[in-house]
DNA sequence: CGTATTTGACCCGCGC
DNA sequence: GCGCGGGTCAAATACG
């Protein structure tokens, strides 16, 4: 299969009206981070300071339009408006993967699960280094770096869910060590080739705030009796939409 | 010519 | 120790 779809989410960007998305948008995991144990904790407030690690991983790819590193504010304010911490954890789900993650391979991961039709880009510049055949999926797995910066660590890898061809699993390691360059500046260069035109016309690489709605969850490994030291992969899920982000969120869209 | 992509080779961790 | 699978390297190639 052709993978201008993968190349496609590396660089572009999509919106689509909230209706035309019934799906999960995308889930992320952080195994590391602070702010996972925090947002599955009683308390459903957090502050900016506690969304960092958080914000500036998940929401360059949720909308690249807002500028970092106000995007922590953001998704906290959306976060607070879960009222009913119980009720979030009643809809926890016990996640069929159980993946055992090598040391090195479970450092500074967050993984994010991205629709095919529907896919937001960080605006990081990323540079494609390899790509491998995946045990178990018929999809190649994709392997970028990031090229805005020499020397940064940051690494993203793109693959097809093998369970549903329309959601694609990115994953990203380290973190970069420079600041986010704007989006013309990630996107200069990187374009070789020109895009196959996309069979599904509401699919284009054009940014725009359109309408949106995103139900995303956090994973978090769990122990559980009789599974292991690994335990389970829970899943948290949360929802807001673009209306959510661009009522009273002017000051972060353009300020 | 400079830069990005492709792809086979190589390296390394892990399980048996 | 060996084989497997995932991740990275680097030469060849493609493209603007």
């Amino acid at each position: 299969m052709e993978d201008w779809d993968l190349q496609a989410i590396v660089k572009g960007c999509s919106a689509r009206p909230s209706s035309m998305l019934q799906d999960p948008f995308f889930s992320f995991l952080s195994e590391e981070d602070d702010f996972s144990r925090d947002f599955s904790s009683s308390s459903s407030s957090c502050s900016s300071h506690e969304f960092e690690g958080f914000g500036s991983s998940i929401f360059p790819v949720f909308h690249p339009l807002i500028p970092y590193p106000n995007n922590f504010a953001a998704i906290s304010d959306l976060l607070g408006e879960f009222k009913e911490p119980q009720k979030l954890l009643q809809k926890k789900q016990i996640s069929a993967s159980k993946q055992k993650l090598s040391k090195k391979s479970r450092q500074n991961r967050v993984v994010k699960e991205v629709k095919a039709d529907s896919v937001c880009s960080d605006s990081w510049g990323w540079r494609k280094y390899g790509q491998k055949p995946i045990k178990g999926s018929p999809y190649p797995r994709s392997y970028y770096r990031c090229s805005s910066s020499k020397g940064c660590s940051a690494r993203k890898q793109v693959e097809r869910s093998f369970s549903d061809p329309d959601i694609f699993v990115v994953t990203y390691t380290a973190e970069h060590n420079h600041a986010e360059p704007t989006r013309r500046n990630a996107l200069a260069g990187t374009t070789r080739k020109k895009l196959p035109a996309p069979e599904n016309p509401s699919f284009d690489v054009v940014l725009s705030p359109s309408n949106f709605t995103c139900v995303a969850s956090i994973e978090e490994e769990r122990p559980m009796e009789g599974v292991g030291e690994g335990g389970v992969l829970m899943h948290i899920p949360f929802e807001f939409s673009s209306e959510d982000l661009f009522t009273g969120s002017e000051d972060l869209l353009f300020g």
